[in-house]
DNA sequence: GGTAGACCTGGACGC
DNA sequence: GCGTCCAGGTCTACC
């Protein structure tokens, strides 16, 4: 089945997709050509499916080698409308980047998207993932906890969907140390499943507007294993741009580009995107270091 | 409020 | 091949 999705203009499907390394973490997989992706999701049902998404004429197009029923197409529409951002509007941004050399590029190349899993949870277990440790290692410990808890695709049981937070809260906490080496991490990552799949904590009810953005990054940190960095990593994917993930990369690009290599701190990565107020995220994130 | 040390893994390096 | 060191954020205890 394949139906198409209108997005806000301008859109760029490679430029979602290269946002930032989410593309390259389990179940989602990078497309044969450069622009596309897929995503091996569990839907509603229970039913595993692979998304196809692709540049379309008007805008992307979405395909799946089944049959769908009218209630899942419109999950799926509704998962891939927040995944890509369809509906985000970027106008404020590119008005104030054109006069920034280093953001020139932003508004002819559709960047200000970031890719987002379709559930919170999955970002935020994902994020907590990337924390004190190498890319590398990232890709590793989501595709063991993918592969390892996740539900198997039927027609290739080699690919899963991202794990539950039910079926990740049923797992021990040696079993994520020793077998998918999260490390200290596994605490953090049950603690965060249990309590999402108890009902404690409603996860996905923060992807709504109306949360004033420093009571939701109060809420964030109160999540074990989320600390400055996790936040506003996890703003940016909410669309909230106040807060730069200051990790030691931004730290060191800092450095080099206003203070001639001298060693900084956070406190400096964010005065140095001060001026771009609400926008300060992306204008970090998007910024030209070459 | 600020700081030091522990947490865990993989990669780099020296022997 | 083995041992040591280091990088990567967050938490906790302590001042």
């Amino acid at each position: 089945m394949r139906f198409e999705m209108a997005p806000h203009a301008p859109f760029s499907l490679s430029a979602v997709a290269q946002s930032h390394g989410w593309v390259r973490l389990a179940p989602f997989e990078e497309g044969g050509d450069a622009s596309g992706l897929t995503y091996v999701d569990r839907l509603g049902s229970g039913r595993v499916v692979a998304l196809r998404v692709r540049e379309a004429a008007g805008g992307v197009a979405v395909e799946v080698d089944d049959t769908l029923s009218a209630a899942e197409r419109d999950e799926i529409a509704h998962k891939v409308t927040w995944m890509l951002g369809l509906d985000q509007d970027f106008s404020d941004f590119y008005a104030l980047a054109r006069d920034e050399v280093k953001l020139a590029r932003v508004e002819r190349e559709a960047q200000g998207r970031v890719l987002r899993s379709p559930t919170l949870f999955e970002d935020v277990v994902k994020t907590i993932l990337t924390t004190n440790t190498s890319w590398a290692g990232t890709i590793r410990m989501v595709e063991a906890i993918v592969s390892q808890f996740g539900d198997p695709l039927p027609a290739d049981p080699a690919r899963h969907a991202f794990p539950t937070p039910d079926q990740l809260a049923s797992a021990d906490e040696e079993t994520l140390r020793s077998t998918a080496k999260l490390g200290y991490r596994s605490p953090y990552v049950l603690e965060l499943a249990r309590e999402v799949a108890s009902g404690a904590l409603d996860v996905e009810s923060l992807k709504v507007d109306d949360i004033p953005t420093t009571e939701l990054r109060k809420r964030l940190l109160a999540i074990k294993g989320v600390g400055s960095y996790a936040a506003a990593n996890l703003l940016m994917i909410l669309g909230r741009y106040n807060f730069i993930p200051v990790d030691s990369w931004a730290v060191k690009m800092v450095s080099h580009e206003w203070y001639d290599g001298e060693r900084v701190g956070p406190a400096e990565v964010e005065a140095a995107f001060e001026r771009w107020g609400e926008w300060k995220g992306l204008a970090y994130w998007f910024w030209d270091w070459s």
